[in-house]
DNA sequence: AGCGTCACCCGGACGC
DNA sequence: TGCGTCCGGGTGACGC
């Protein structure tokens, strides 16, 4: 499922082109085929048709895992949520079936969002804002220093990884990026956000930081059916590595559910001690 | 107030 | 083959 490194990949894809697509930017939005209107949360779907035309793309950027297309007077943003794609294709390639939503432009090209579990939402809004405005800051920021974390963490009393995974905490880490972080950091899910030390709020600053950077230097992960061209789920350390050695210490990794979420660790380097 | 838990939305994968 | 179950990101309802 798309993470800050796939949504990431995903923008610098659209932004800068492809070697099969061009760039976005400076690309007129024609018309919009509507193909599950329950995707567009705001405003209504004959709203979006009618406000949309002519706009001309200006620029491409992320937030957490919000995907934002700056356009002349409006700001299109797309989440992917669990199995979203957002790219360019040539008209005359025919959609596939879960190519539901796609912005017709001036070049005869196609801005298509294809999700195939329709989890996925598209908002059109004059002030991004609106819509961003609850998310907590960007770990790869240069702004998000340790001392940023620590606090963070002692404002919450959480465990660690619900804590990770609430994007008004941070913004950008889903599931699979949270359990590899903690392995890094060494630290184990349950840990209380209040409960850990200042080398251990180090440690997963640095946790959080290098899975973030090793799963965009491989163009993110490609799981499930999604493919997207990513390499990074060949270097997961913990995550869907139920029954396979830690990559540390050989230990055999262990699945468990915390916060109804799948959660993989491994018990020597990450143990559940007191604290 | 802030936290945990649960249901919800979908369809592909998988087990029986 | 066909049915039931599981999974998951974010949100909102609810209870403590």
């Amino acid at each position: 499922m798309p993470e800050l490194p796939e949504v990431e990949t995903i923008c610098r894809h659209l932004r800068d082109g492809t070697k099969d697509s061009p760039p976005l930017a400076g690309q007129q939005i024609v018309g919009v085929r509507l193909g599950w209107p329950r995707h567009i949360v705001e405003p209504s779907p004959a709203s979006l048709r009618r406000r949309i035309r002519g706009q001309a793309v200006r620029d491409v950027n992320r937030r957490g895992k919000f995907i934002l297309l700056s356009l002349e007077r409006d700001t299109l943003i797309v989440h992917l949520m669990m199995s979203g794609d957002l790219f360019l294709a040539p008209a005359g390639i025919p959609r596939s079936p879960h190519d539901h939503t796609i912005f017709r432009l001036a070049s005869g090209w196609q801005l298509r969002f294809r999700d195939p579990r329709k989890f996925g939402r598209v908002f059109l809004v004059a002030d991004p804002e609106t819509v961003l405005k609850r998310l907590g800051p960007e770990p790869l920021s240069a702004g998000f220093q340790v001392g940023k974390l620590g606090l963070i963490l002692n404002r919450h009393k959480r465990a660690l990884k619900p804590l990770l995974l609430d994007q008004a905490a941070i913004a950008g880490l889903g599931n699979i990026y949270a359990d590899e972080a903690l392995h890094r950091a060494r630290l184990h899910p349950l840990r209380g956000s209040q409960t850990l030390k200042p080398s251990e709020i180090r440690a997963l600053w640095k946790g959080i930081r290098s899975a973030l950077r090793d799963g965009l230097r491989h163009n993110g992960a490609s799981i499930d059916w999604v493919y997207r061209g990513g390499s990074f789920q060949n270097h997961f350390r913990v995550y869907g590595q139920e029954g396979q050695p830690c990559p540390v210490c050989g230990t055999t990794i262990v699945r468990s559910v915390i916060g109804q979420r799948s959660t993989f660790t491994c018990p020597h380097c990450q143990p559940w001690g007191k604290n």
